[in-house]
DNA sequence: ATGCCGAATTGATCAAGGTCAACAACAAGG
DNA sequence: CCTTGTTGTTGACCTTGATCAATTCGGCAT
């Protein structure tokens, strides 16, 4: 199911290039980043770029489609550590031990472009730019991991629930994509899972926020009819 | 409170070196990373090194001591997201955006060694062991904030307590310091904090382990009795 | 069509952990 | 010495979200 595509038109001429790639490459520097990405893979729905335990060799950008990430502890226990979309860089987890340390697996057909990691390491010594950039996109996970614990470790089920919208929404936000209005590309019980919450408690709270009238939901639907009241039931709640 | 000292023997004489440092340096090497860490600096217990906002300049080796980070939302709620002992490196989380997202507390007298991270990026591009040195450090936190959010998110009161003793003990381990005997750096409160409970439930949850005989508390004070049955506990829980 | 399966919704009940409160131990400071 | 503040322990009670269960809806294969 996994197709490999060679000799794409590589990252110079890809409209994620702003999201994936530091801003203000020579076109140098861009074509060594073309030589870099030279392959592209499709994940069907379902399918797994990389497994817990599978050896590290390169780092992911979601070209389109959408993933999560889900790790497992030896007790069959799991949970969703978080949800990938176009122009987001998956796949860190495996630097420090050289082997994945959870799986990431396509919620629809996908396709991802696949960067070398240790080809990257090395232009990254030729062009400072680029470890810059690196640097940056793997402390971004470590921020946006520490805002999720607080997430995890601080709010109530509602607070959660609309945070991962407003959270959805902006990031399509910064995509060009619509923000108030776009379909979950995962289950309840995944969005359950990542928010530490049961699937009934998330329906639940779906629900009830239609209930209060800020949002509408329609399976996989979802509308935020409110923003402003969403963002203010997330401060003040828990005051 | 904030002392500066200059002209230590640095890491090359430093016994934390195999933790800070990866292995295999050449002397020219080492003296590299000699005279890029030239500062230490010692911080007073309730003291921070660095808060949310601050800019970012440099990480953090914990050279003696211990800390805790702290993230704080708009709204004044707060959590504890890590607690760091000597060896370990802390201040990542400023790099994405030059600014700290964290404050970084004392919570003893301590000392750290200071890392200007642009120099280091500098040296990485001469030294490229030092550059995947960087590089698993901050993948090694990525992937411990990931376990952290499957305990938040996915384990009860009991066995986020006893994860969180099984894991300073294993830390104590690795730096040779009595693993099953050790005392407590932080407050009933931080350590709630940390795992997402109220200080009551860590307070009671130390007291039903004592009752079963795996644990023993004085105070700050804890012995892990039977660590075999403690890790027991942690497995079978829910099954 | 029909039957089946996975996903979602909703209700009733229950338990884990939070909340509130009283109190003890201990350190710091007058 | 006593006072005051911080930290920890324990109890009684309550709330949130989990659990169990019934039902619906839609897609897909036969």
């Amino acid at each position: 199911m996994t197709e490999i595509t060679k000799l794409q038109p590589a990252c110079s001429q890809c409209n994620l290039q702003e999201l994936c790639l530091p801003i203000g490459l020579s076109e140098t520097e861009l074509s060594l980043v073309d030589s870099l990405v030279d392959e592209r893979r499709k994940i069907a729905r379902g399918e797994a770029i990389f497994r817990s335990g599978d050896r590290f060799t390169a780092i992911y950008a979601v070209k389109l489609g959408f993933f999560k990430t889900e790790v497992l502890s030896e007790d069959g226990r799991h949970q969703v550590t978080s949800f990938y979309m176009p122009g987001e860089v998956l796949g860190m987890d495996g630097i420090s031990a050289e082997t994945h340390h959870c799986d990431a697996i396509a919620l629809e057909d996908s396709e991802v472009c696949l960067i070398p990691f240790h080809e990257l390491e090395t232009i990254s010594v030729k062009v400072p730019t680029m470890q810059r950039h690196l640097h940056r996109v793997m402390s971004r996970e470590i921020v946006r991991d520490q805002g999720m614990m607080m997430m995890l470790g601080a709010m109530r089920a509602e607070e959660r629930v609309i945070a991962f919208l407003l959270n959805l929404s902006q990031r399509y936000a910064a995509r060009g994509y619509a923000s108030t209005d776009f379909n979950l590309r995962m289950t309840r019980e995944e969005i359950g899972s990542y928010l530490g919450l049961k699937l009934e408690t998330v329906s639940r709270t779906f629900s009830h926020l239609q209930e209060e009238g800020v949002l509408q939901v329609e399976k996989k639907r979802i509308r935020l009819v409110d923003t402003v009241r969403l963002k203010k039931m997330l401060s003040q709640d828990r005051l």
